[in-house]
DNA sequence: ATAAATCCTATAGAATAGGTATGAATTAAA
DNA sequence: TTTAATTCATACCTATTCTATAGGATTTAT
């Protein structure tokens, strides 16, 4: 499942691309507005810095934006940034790849087989730019 | 990601679809064969018998077989009698169901509804009767 | 200067993950 | 009828992760 973390964060990014007017917003108001709690989203966007997904400028007036144009972000990279790997399994990640101990050939691994057929799945629809989403509200 | 519970359970399962002819299995067998910590695979039987994937026979020469045709049995099964819903978040879940307590309409949540998308990619997939599985090794 | 911000480190409580310990109840076989 | 193998049940344990919160240092527009 989601985490919150995660979860948070996509509503910032979103947040952030619905209202270019209110850029650069500052913690406390996208705390407010999409009820995050304030002390957690500060860490969450620090963590959304360090992943090059939103730039910030400090001060008073100060506050955050999107680092790059909003068609080159997606809830993947939100996703990968906050809770690691999109697949169910490691051992079929591309980006945090990690072997099973016990596995004596993947080639063969049904589990595997299976859970990387979930992932060629998911990938490509979570990995659409996040303006595709139909606006809404 | 796949806790090792519902790792452990899915080889179990697929042990005991492999092996007909060591039915009843033993924990201690199963345990051995496929390198899962004794007293945890307990464990897990049990749960997987209170969620009816297995059924057990007591005392010496006791053990686990499957409750069912192995026809019967998926891998989402196994999942959400392990680890829970297989959506991954709670507002789309079947089985799992539960509001996001700050959303005010999930008609029009962009986030449910690409989670939805992906959610109903995976289901047919993880529902799949193992007897589909390609049988390896 | 002051206020409004970001930035940074540390801490804390709760839940979950991954197991372990102990022992009772059941049953086939010796 | 004893013994050994097994399931069944409950409780416990440890480490990690999750979800935050606290306190303060730093930066900057006004």
């Amino acid at each position: 499942m989601l985490s919150k973390r995660a979860k948070y964060a996509i509503k910032t990014i979103l947040f952030l691309q619905d209202h270019p007017e209110l850029v650069p917003a500052s913690a406390k108001l996208i705390s407010e507005r999409e009820t995050i709690p304030y002390k957690f989203l500060e860490n969450i966007l620090r963590d959304l810095k360090t992943h090059q997904l939103v730039k910030s400028v400090r001060g008073a007036e100060g506050g955050y934006a999107l680092a790059k144009d909003p068609s080159m972000i997606s809830i993947a990279q939100v996703m990968r940034a906050m809770d690691g790997p999109i697949a169910l399994i490691p051992c079929i990640s591309e980006r945090f790849y990690e072997s099973c101990p016990e596995c004596t050939d993947e080639e063969t691994c049904r589990i595997r087989k299976l859970f990387a057929e979930v992932r060629s799945e998911m990938v490509p629809i979570l990995e659409r730019p996040i303006t595709t989403l139909a606006k809404s509200k």
